[in-house]
RNA sequence: GGCUCCGUAGUACAAUGGAUAGUAUUUCAGAUUCCGAUUCUGAAGAUGCAGGUUCGAUUCCUGCCGGGGUCACCA
């Protein structure tokens, strides 16, 4: 009770600070009351927007809906508003009025008192924790072969959204499943035990997920081959693919692992090793982590439990040859089965396991998210369906993060055909061309090959992750790695680029031993028009963050870091720093420069993307 | 076919029901270069079609056209 007491203390006391700079809720309520006393009505939503480039001010007031309370047109509701507002607030300083809008011009002693308290905050843009607690999962590979273009984007959003959750004061677990059973696994242990010859990733140097991969494409190879043998011989096509010796020799072992045979269970173990060593590199380069892995072979069990529970209190049936089934087209949907004639499992069964035995190991989430292509809508669908019948009410807490498929120019990716584009050597690739282009353009010569690899790694993984997330994620994207790339447009390593050019202007600063005084930022009076810009743009950085969460996207964080690193340039640009003579003005802009510099590390750290110092 | 998501300049992406629909790229013209290769300014160019709701629709509703996904005792 006691610690209950000083944790709501403390966060009401951080509200109160957060009161007194906050620009929005302070602009809002001042509105209101402008309503209420003028129109003797209030308001419960107001629309305020930012204000178009081509009007002054910054905020604008959408006067419509006011219009309707206040009996007269919605110019004159937006005069009497601005004209209260000048007369009572102490921010506004000059409004006009365009047909219903009404454009407001912050005082710009109220926009050096925002940045001040932006500037001396040093956790600004990241929002106290509540105790709220949320898990997410992402990746949930198969170990039967490696990552592609496909995974990218998965793990990219997933850790993004951990992060961006995080940032809006959450605890996060990460977490993700391994389907390390099934058939798809077997197949890659057929084709590896009849052809292998004892290969191993070190005898090979192959990466282990690499090497199992081979294998399960040779599968699918000779497989092939021997259909075709078998239909030429007269074997009708379906009886076929069950003749298939390779295919008979899978199945035997999907049976054997099921009986816990030493022998199969021995190679199991050892070629998942080989993947979990490969997909560990992966992760390491991608720079994503979890907190808790969880194993399809592990959660499977306690997903028939389930079931078979759910059968005994009629949540489901079981039909004559013993299969079990959930009935959906209650709520819109089909049946659906949950375990087979034979009693084993299958895919949904397992994610019934995984899901119950994630809220037993950490009951404090209040939701999961799980981060899954487009094309699993449905199976999370019904899964979430089947917990709440199952009678867990947080089944309505889980909410499936889903994306769409990511297209190259070249042409849609297709694992088939062998076309797709594996995560190694694409990662390998942008962090090559990154290297060149560095090199290309010189400027680097002190650097040591060391310095030049590291930058060269987060410009190349910085340019992928920037454009991967800057895409809604529910929608389909087309990737171009060239464009990615490009020092300038909307890209990484633009912004990259911009963050370093700030740092460069600030070592200039600090080698011409100009040092900032807290003092210095109040005797400001008046702002340039691009430095207003640029601060409406960073105090906004927490409504961007919030928004973020509710959206589940990181689209609008890479989004508002562009906007930032643009807006800078044009600052940079039209207003003198260096050629500045007022040496409170110098000292401002050098100060204003760090502020811009750190929120744009800030927000691509949201996205897993680091900034140099220098590139 | 049922369900579902998507259709925005040549291309790739934006736009809590708000103003003359933004940005990048491409092309053309110009400016700056106090950091650094840059950057900035200007010009050109788009809401699939037809209705409806609304003071106001890219956004919401209906129908059509076009594209993706899904509808397994696969995962």
């Amino acid at each position: 009770m006691g610690l209950l007491l000083t944790c709501h203390v403390s966060r009401l006391k951080s509200y109160y600070l957060r009161l007194e700079m906050n620009l929005d809720l302070t602009l809002r309520s001042e509105i209101q009351k402008a309503v209420t006393t003028l129109f003797s009505q209030s308001i419960e939503q107001l629309q305020i927007q930012p204000t178009n480039k081509e009007f002054e001010g910054s905020h604008t007031l959408v006067c419509f809906p006011i219009a309707k309370i206040s009996k007269k047109g919605p110019e004159e509701t937006a005069r009497l508003i601005g004209e209260y507002l000048i007369a009572q607030s102490g921010i506004v300083s000059k409004y006009n009025v365009v047909k219903g809008f009404l454009n407001l011009v912050i005082a710009d002693r109220v926009w050096v008192e925002v940045f001040h308290s932006i500037h001396s905050q040093k956790d600004f843009g990241v929002l106290p924790s509540d105790g709220k607690e949320i898990m997410v999962e992402y990746s949930s590979p198969n170990t039967n072969k490696p990552l592609h273009l496909g995974h990218l984007r998965n793990n990219f959003l997933g850790y993004s959204v951990a992060e961006i959750y995080k940032a809006n004061g959450y605890k996060v677990h990460k977490v993700q499943i391994i389907n390390d059973r099934g058939i798809h696994i077997c197949k890659s242990m057929a084709a590896w035990k009849l052809f292998g010859k004892g290969e191993t990733p070190q005898s090979t140097g192959i990466k282990g997920d690499h090497l199992v991969g081979k294998y399960y494409v040779e599968f699918d190879k000779v497989f092939k081959a021997q259909i075709k043998e078998l239909i030429e011989n007269g074997v009708a096509e379906k009886d076929a693919e069950r003749q298939s010796p390779i295919m008979q020799l899978a199945v035997d072992m999907l049976l054997k692992w099921e009986a816990k045979d030493p022998e199969t269970i021995q190679l199991w173990k050892t070629m998942n090793g080989w993947v979990y060593d490969g997909f560990s590199s992966t992760y390491k380069r991608m720079g994503v982590d979890f907190e808790k892995l969880y194993y399809e072979s592990e959660t499977y069990l306690l997903g028939k439990e389930e079931v078979l529970r759910g059968v005994e209190n009629g949540a489901f049936f079981k039909k004559e040859d013993g299969s079990v089934w959930v009935d959906l087209t209650g709520d819109g949907l089909d049946q659906k089965v949950l375990l087979r004639s034979d009693g084993t499992s299958v895919y949904m069964t397992q994610d019934i396991g995984t899901a119950i035995l994630r809220f037993r190991d950490f009951p404090k989430i209040s939701r999961q998210v799980y981060t899954v292509g487009n094309e699993q809508e449905y199976h999370f669908k019904v899964l979430f369906l089947i917990l709440a019948k199952l009678g867990y009410s947080w089944a309505k807490e889980c909410y499936h993060l889903s994306y769409g498929m990511v297209d190259l120019p070249t042409g849609k990716m297709k694992s088939r055909e062998g076309t797709v584009v594996d995560a190694d050597d694409l990662m390998e690739e942008m962090a090559s061309e990154a290297e060149k282009q560095t090199r290309e353009l010189g400027k680097i010569e002190d650097m040591s090959d060391k310095e030049i690899k590291d930058l060269s790694e987060m410009v190349g993984l910085g340019a992928l992750k920037f454009f991967l997330l800057k895409v809604d994620p529910k929608k389909r994207m087309m990737f171009d790695p060239n464009e990615s790339i490009q020092l300038q447009g909307h890209t990484g390593p633009f912004i990259q680029y911009t963050h370093a050019r700030i740092k460069a202007i600030l070592r200039k600063a600090e080698s011409m031993e100009i040092s900032v005084q807290e003092t210095d930022l109040k005797n400001i009076s008046t702002l340039e028009p691009a430095e207003r810009e640029a601060l409406f743009l960073i105090n906004s950085y927490t409504n961007k963050l919030q928004e973020a969460a509710k959206e589940y996207s990181p689209a609008v964080i890479a989004n508002y870091a562009y906007d930032l690193a643009k807006e800078y340039n044009q600052f940079y640009q039209s207003i003198p720093i260096f050629n500045e003579s007022d040496p409170t003005k110098l000292k401002f802009r050098i100060a204003f420069s760090q502020v811009v510099a750190d929120t744009i590390k800030k927000a691509m750290s949201l996205l897993g993307i680091l900034v140099p110092e220098r590139m």
